[in-house]
RNA sequence: GGGCCCUUAGCUCAGGUGGUAGAGCUGCUGGCUUUUAACCAGUAGGUCGGGGGUUCGAAUCCCUCAGGGCCCA
């Protein structure tokens, strides 16, 4: 017998063993008063003197998490996640039912002890423990107490015990959940309509990515799992919803790494009669606010970094700029693709995935737009530590985006980059219907000479835009990445409770 | 997809060049007048990730598979 065996054996003895008494393991009700945590906050500064004057008694539960046993007496600590209130017992004080939970105890379980609050000699709040019950028996034991739990493993596949065991991860989750209610707040006030749209989508649109498939069988119907949400939110807004937000989950499959896991959560929201100029400003004003306010100052700190959020306006800066800079030439050597085919093949940047494999790079349609790109993703992307703004994305990577008035070659369409990373995505709104149903050709010629991430021709949309869509900005903004960043995490499993791994066992 | 690294008791970790698998915590037994990583004494616990090979002998060397991590694409 394997010693966990063993101590899951004994554990399920003692458990019977309180069955036997009549005592439930698992009872259908508590009877509480307070958890450790609102003790300390209500009690945490009474003397002992006031605590005695007081005469407080209450019903506190919490999992066991440590037993020191003096012989006459022991001290019990039980846990709430956030705070400990210390248990004094005196076994010989206690009726026959709790000496029975007392004697058949372990680390791990869930009890409630009634008694009245004191401080001990040692100073510490603690309740002289008249009544001690069982609320959930732990056959399993849990993580050993003083070095946690750092098996990176067991941390992803049993979140539980790493929430158990790392105070700090749960903190992460913790901001995380302040962090969207904090952007719902901001967006709320300002008139915004919090909608939700569909998950599966019969025509997956918004975004250039593969999707995941699925199938409808009443219907016998195939639909994908959105890899955005961006069309629908859009539909909205030629409705008359003209403020919409919506926070929830993408799909897109691809690998996954430290920054991409294949479902993920992101804000996307639409403001009519505004455009990307605007937006700009919106997203400093909402990330310096939520850094203000959940942070309590305008600075990130990040893997040795200080993100400066409070330093407004942010850099602005021009693609074409920031790919001749990162190359030292001037801008005007980065004008056409001849220039740009030379450039990724002399740094050995990998093909955009839309340029035909085998053909010369420069000849081919919406080459320009495309090896710009990968140029900047290659030799730009990753310096980008302070908030910056990258303006004038290439139409042909801006299928949805609205073009530059004064040079149809760009979009009116920025990216945030924060430590490195891709945080937000935004643009004018493309609302010309014919311009739109263009666009959608040239990715469907795109898909059918092989890349396969390209968008697809969505008539229904174009439909509603021929119906007028009032022009609007729209904004994208990674919730996983920005938590990276807030909680100064390096891998988005972090500030995901339960990211996808290969199942257990092979 | 490529490279490098990791996998030893429930948890955290040791185990130069191949020679009978160890510690702390947890568990169990006992002691102890209010301790807080309580302490003291005793004790149990292992398919050394799986499989194959080399060898008189493998946790250790080689191959392979699985899972995980980091970097690159």
């Amino acid at each position: 017998m394997s010693e966990l065996d063993d101590q899951i054996a004994n554990r399920r003895a003692k458990r019977e063993a309180l069955r036997a008494l009549g005592i439930e393991a698992y009872p259908a009700r508590a009877g509480v008063d307070a958890e450790p945590s609102a003790v300390h906050a209500r009690y945490g500064a009474s003397s002992a003197e006031e605590l005695e004057e007081a005469g407080v008694e209450l019903r506190v539960p919490g999992r066991l998490r440590a037993v020191r046993d003096m012989g006459r007496t022991r001290f019990l600590d039980l846990h709430d996640g956030r705070a400990k209130l210390q248990l004094l017992v005196r076994p010989a004080r206690l009726d026959e039912r709790s000496r029975a939970v007392l004697d058949h105890l372990d680390l791990g379980d869930y009890l409630v002890a009634r008694g009245r609050l004191i401080r001990t000699r040692a100073g510490e709040l603690s309740l002289d423990t008249a009544e001690l019950g069982l609320l959930a028996k732990a056959v399993r034991p849990l993580p050993e107490k003083w070095h946690g739990l750092t098996d990176i493993e067991i941390r992803y596949r049993q979140r539980y015990l790493d929430l158990v065991a790392n105070p700090d991860s749960r903190r992460v989750f913790e901001l995380r959940s302040a962090l969207v209610r904090g952007i719902r707040a901001f967006l709320d006030a300002r008139g915004f309509l919090e909608v939700e749209t569909p998950m599966m989508q019969p025509l997956p649109g918004g975004a250039t990515a593969r999707p995941f498939v699925t199938h409808h069988h009443a219907l016998d119907l195939e639909l994908y799992l959105r890899i955005a949400p961006e069309l629908y939110l859009k539909r909205l807004l030629v409705g008359g919803l003209h403020r919409v937000y919506e926070i929830n989950r993408n799909f897109r499959n691809e690998g996954i790494s430290t920054q991409h896991n294949p479902e993920f959560t992101m804000l996307e929201f639409y403001q009519a009669y505004s455009d990307y100029l605007q937006l700009m400003d919106l997203v400093e004003e909402m990330l310096a606010g939520l850094a203000h306010d959940l942070l309590g100052g305008a600075e990130l700190t990040c893997r040795g970094e200080t993100l400066r959020l409070g330093e407004r306006p942010w850099t602005r800066l021009p693609m074409r700029e920031a790919v001749a800079g990162a190359l030292g030439v001037p801008v005007a050597e980065v004008e056409t693709a001849a220039q740009l085919a030379g450039w990724c093949e002399r740094l050995e940047v990998e093909r955009p995935a839309a340029l035909a494999a085998g053909a010369p790079l420069a000849g081919q349609p919406g080459a320009y737009g495309h090896l710009l790109m990968a140029l900047f993703e290659a030799r730009v992307e990753p310096a980008l530590i302070q908030p910056t703004f990258v303006l004038d994305y290439p139409v042909e990577v801006s299928p949805l985006a609205k073009p530059r008035p004064d040079d149809p070659r760009f979009t009116e369409r920025f990216e945030l980059y924060l430590g490195g990373m891709e945080v937000a995505n935004a643009f004018s709104e493309l609302n010309d219907p014919d311009v739109q149903a263009e666009r959608f050709r040239e990715q469907l010629r795109a898909r059918a000479a092989g890349d396969d991430e390209a968008h697809r021709f969505d008539e229904d949309y174009v439909r509603a835009l021929e119906h007028g869509m009032p022009p609007a900005g729209g904004c994208g903004i990674g919730i996983d990445r920005l938590t990276m960043l807030f909680a100064d995490r390096p891998s988005i499993r972090d500030v995901i409770l339960f990211p996808l791994l290969r199942p257990e066992r092979g």
